[in-house]
RNA sequence: GGGCAGAUGGUGAAAUUGGCAAACACGUAGCGUUCAGAACGCUAUGGGAGUAAUCCUUUGAGGGUUCAAGUCCCUCUCUGCCCACCA
């Protein structure tokens, strides 16, 4: 009587086998090459393991288990990325502390994945809400900090009207609030910064080192968003025609300087644009004969929110600057000056020269002010074109081309007239970077203390310091570079003056108990209110001193966490100094596969590549790049397509899956739903195949077809072309065909009368990485009967069998007879028939002959092992 | 507006990179097994014509290159994701 699969029966008893024997625990300096596979790790949301985290899990378990046979020592960890948004607001609405909400989330997660059976090394399982994990994100942002890479600024941020809170740029959609969908604006708060930039330069040109997906690479570089170009001086004069005309110009001397990358159409520069929060403006508002209505703009423009003013559909709108001018330094005349929001105040310097024959946002607001209008480049001019130079205007050209109406500089290309005009009127080269500088604050209770202190007697102490020294350097410059280098101070604490850092004995900050989790009114952090924390002594002076009680964002901990698990391997609660993991480190890093979602190569990535970066120039780190490969997967989608969401009801519970048809039966489903890289939706009934094909594999495995004495050439011969196919598929990440090739191999065994004992335990290794829990109860079964040992080796630690390149090798194939590139024909042949034996056999076949009936043969094309095409 | 990825049966898709389009599954239909159902097994299944052998036709649309195009080139349409007044 053949026994029924029933996977429910076979998963707990191999779990627990592997979890006594710990075959999947990595072991630190083990003389095997290492392979450390990464997987971005979750969330403890309340909603339980997502489908779509289990694609990304199985697919790394699967190369990981394949790495691990191919005798590779393993290294795939799991924890928690669990501060956050969701959990606060769960404490806000409940009262019930994050830390136990928390809890209940991990413990629900670390189940659901345990019945997954993932091959993760549990041992090294980390949380960033962990004090003891905390501790080193508190640690890596103090080294930030004396460094001089963290700064506080007073910035906009979002802030919610109704909510009354400070959102995060991720949380704001549409400029409208990610949760209550109210309107925000944007308002001016303290902020602490990472000064992301000022690696910007090497997180673009080290892509050129590692092996990420080209997509991937791409949009990091879109992020960064280098442009390279010009900055240029523009005097700021009283306008000639608008004040007296009889007094002498210029009078005042000021000058705004503009980033363009178009240097070549300076001559084109008719007016000139500041945003609305330009210094120069309050600079100068004495001469501004509108200062009224310059002023009133200002605030309306700050006043709109930040959705109203990003509203590409909106008209450009804008005030002149009466009563003054710009002078254009390569045609050495007066131009407008505007203030206009168009224009940003965080890109490039924040104003711009307009030349609206060659940028179409210049264009639009140069028609509807009805501001001059002059064509400096032309893609293709005629030499009249060139050398009269007409007022034509041939419509807005963005490109690039030749030069008309630029002076000298008529008939030259814009390439070089760009380095030529630079050089004439005295600007500098200069790049510009998209990328921002790192919002690091938030007005939030679920996060990373922020171990600073601030002092008043130390600020004013360093003001003093800080005259001193200048004062010093005036009367002994020699010496004053030397001097400051002596100084106590470190560059945060020069650049942030009265920050004190916490000593590094009384890491970690803690974050204390509060009744409250919901932020103040006037949008400060919950930790605000709880007075016995934020007073403290000032760990410099000793003098009082309150605390910084902004927190950390939910990016700071999975910033580094790469190395929490191999600290974790060396010191179960990472304690020792940093410098006792330098061996470790060395051993396990980088990061050799990264496999995550694409939501994350913007922020997450670029942030993490950001970390070790610094960490590695603290010398803390042996490697400049964290991740050595990094690909993606595709997102599962629900049913019909949308995306899986509570409010739409179409999530998918894992759970319910697993006991319903086992978890190999899930992990086999989500391989082999499609191509790994793109968005799939869910299909319930696309699991009853895999099911079915997993209830086959057992059924032939219980139907005593399996001998030992048989052969069977035909299976062998399958079985080496699955093996390769399926070898090869897991590298590329195909997994969708690998499957397919089990299945193909599995009926090919369905159909076979006796199945050699060799064969089938091959099937079974290269099952294993997909379907853990039934190859390994199989693959005992096999043990047993053969060898009648008990205590028998894991088929996960069996040797990944290598495929026999002979064996493949077909002596026929079929050739395909094509006349005028249409399938006439089919006959079998041997591998290596010649052309001529080729063309012999089908001309010599009825139908062929019937076809061609006599007619005249132009040419024969043969390829060989596939097909001959007869051309008429 | 920019970047990226796509478009192949009723559905998810495959196609050794220019060489038999639709592998493998799902679904559907018929048959078998069964008291019956589930499960399982067998057969068929892109569309059209034909009793049939067989023939014609088919990869978003149109054009091109080639003995041969889902794959390469040009023009266009549509869809998804990300970014966006970035000078």
């Amino acid at each position: 009587m053949v026994k029924k699969f029933q996977p429910r029966l076979l998963e707990g008893k191999w779990r627990r086998f592997w979890e006594k024997r710990k075959i999947y625990a990595a072991k630190d300096f083990s003389r095997k090459p290492k392979f450390y596979g990464l997987i971005e790790f979750p969330y403890p949301s309340g909603e339980g393991l997502h489908v779509g985290h289990i694609r990304s899990y199985t697919a790394m378990d699967i190369i990981s288990r394949k790495r691990r046979m191919e005798g590779y020592n393993v290294l795939y960890p799991i924890g928690w990325d669990a501060f956050g948004l969701p959990t606060e607001n769960y404490a806000v609405r409940t009262g019930i502390h994050p830390k136990i909400v928390t809890k209940r989330n991990t413990d629900i997660f670390r189940r659901q994945m345990k019945s997954l059976g993932f091959g993760f090394d549990w041992d090294r399982e980390i949380a960033t809400t962990d004090p003891a994990y905390y501790k080193w994100t508190q640690w890596i942002f103090l080294q930030f900090f004396k460094h001089g890479l963290a700064y506080k600024k007073k910035i906009p941020i979002n802030w919610c009207l109704s909510c009354k809170i400070g959102l995060a740029n991720e949380e704001v959609v549409n400029g409208r609030c990610e949760r209550c969908g109210g309107p925000t604006e944007k308002r001016d708060k303290e902020q602490w910064l990472l000064a992301i930039t000022k690696y910007a330069d090497r997180l673009l040109q080290d892509l050129d080192k590692v092996d990420y997906l080209e997509k991937i690479k791409i949009q990091q570089k879109n992020w960064i968003g280098k442009s390279e170009g010009a900055v240029i001086k523009f005097e700021i004069r009283n306008s000639k025609s608008e004040t007296n005309p009889k007094s002498k110009i210029p009078n005042i001397k000021q000058s705004v300087e503009a980033f363009t990358t178009r240097p070549d159409t300076l001559f084109g520069a008719t007016y000139m644009v500041l945003a609305p929060e330009h210094e120069i403006i309050s600079q100068i508002k004495n001469e501004i004969l509108n200062i009224k209505e310059v002023e009133n703009y200002i605030k309306k423009a700050e006043r709109g929110s930040e959705f109203q003013r990003t509203d590409l559909t909106r008209e450009k709108t804008g005030v002149e600057l009466k009563g003054i001018k710009a002078v254009n330094p390569a045609t050495r005349k007066e131009i407008p000056i505007w203030v206009a929001d168009y224009v940003l105040a965080s890109y490039g310097t924040g104003a711009i020269m307009a030349v609206p024959s060659h940028d179409a946002r210049d264009f639009a607001f140069a028609k509807r002010y009805g501001l001059l209008i002059k064509q400096v480049v032309l893609p293709q001019p005629s030499k009249s074109q060139i050398q009269n130079s007409k007022r034509d205007f041939f419509g807005v050209y963005e490109g690039e081309g030749v030069l008309i109406n630029s002076g000298k500089f008529n008939g030259m290309f814009s390439e070089k007239a760009k380095r030529e005009i630079t050089k004439f009127v005295g600007g500098k080269k200069e790049s510009q970077y998209h990328l921002r500088d790192w919002i690091f604050s938030r007005q939030r209770y679920w996060g990373e203390p922020i171990p600073l202190v601030f002092c008043e007697q130390c600020k004013k102490q360093a003001q003093t310091n800080a005259d001193y020294t200048q004062i010093y350097a005036e009367i002994f410059p020699r010496e004053s570079a030397s001097s400051q280098r002596e100084s106590a101070l470190s560059e945060g604490e020069k650049l942030n003056p009265g920050w004190i850092v916490v000593p590094e004995k009384n890491l970690p900050v803690e974050l204390p108990e509060v009744k409250k989790y919901k932020p103040t009114d006037t949008g400060e952090s919950p930790l605000a209110a709880v007075t016995k924390w934020v007073q403290t002594k000032c760990p410099k002076c000793g003098g009082p001193a309150r605390r910084e009680t902004d927190t950390m964002p939910n990016w700071a901990g999975s910033s580094w966490y790469f190395l929490a698990y191999i600290m974790k391997g060396a010191s179960s609660n990472y304690q020792l100094p940093i410098t006792n993991y330098a061996k470790a480190f060395r051993y396990w890093t980088p990061v050799d596969w990264y496999n995550g979602g694409m939501e994350h190569t913007t922020l997450h990535l670029l942030y993490s590549r950001f970390w070790n970066k610094f960490l590695y120039d603290l010398g803390a780190v042996p490697e400049p790049e964290p991740y050595k490969k990094r690909t993606s997967h595709g997102m599962v989608l629900g049913e019909g397509g949308l995306k899986m969401s509570k409010s739409k009801g179409n999530v998918v519970n894992p759970d319910y899956i697993v006991r319903q048809f086992g978890a190999d039966t899930i992990r086999l489903y989500e391989m082999f739903m499609g191509p790994f890289d793109q968005a799939i939706p869910w299909d319930h009934k696309g699991l009853s195949g895999c099911s079915r094909f997993l209830n086959r594999v057992w059924d032939i495995a219980h139907s005593r077809r399996i001998s030992r004495e048989s052969k069977n050439a035909d299976l062998e011969r399958a079985l080496h072309q699955t093996m390769k196919k399926v070898g090869e598929d897991i590298e590329t990440m195909s997994f969708n065909t690998a499957v397919s090739a089990l299945m193909i191999f599995v009926n090919k065994c369905h159909e076979a009368k006796e199945i050699p004992l060799k064969i089938w335990e091959n099937f079974l290794l290269i099952l294993a990485p997909f379907a853990p829990f039934i190859a390994e109860e199989l693959h005992q079964q096999i043990k047993d009967k053969r060898l009648k040992i008990k205590d028998f080796k894991s088929v996960h630690l069996e040797k990944w069998p290598k495929y026999n390149e002979e064996l493949i090798k077909k002596d026929f194939f079929e050739l395909v007879i094509q006349v005028d590139g249409k399938v006439r024909d089919k006959v079998l042949a041997r591998a290596e028939i010649s052309q001529k034996e080729a063309e012999q056999l089908s001309l010599n076949r009825d139908k062929i002959k019937q076809i061609l009936g006599g007619k005249k043969i132009k040419k024969i094309i043969f390829v060989p092992k596939r097909l001959i095409n007869i051309v008429l």
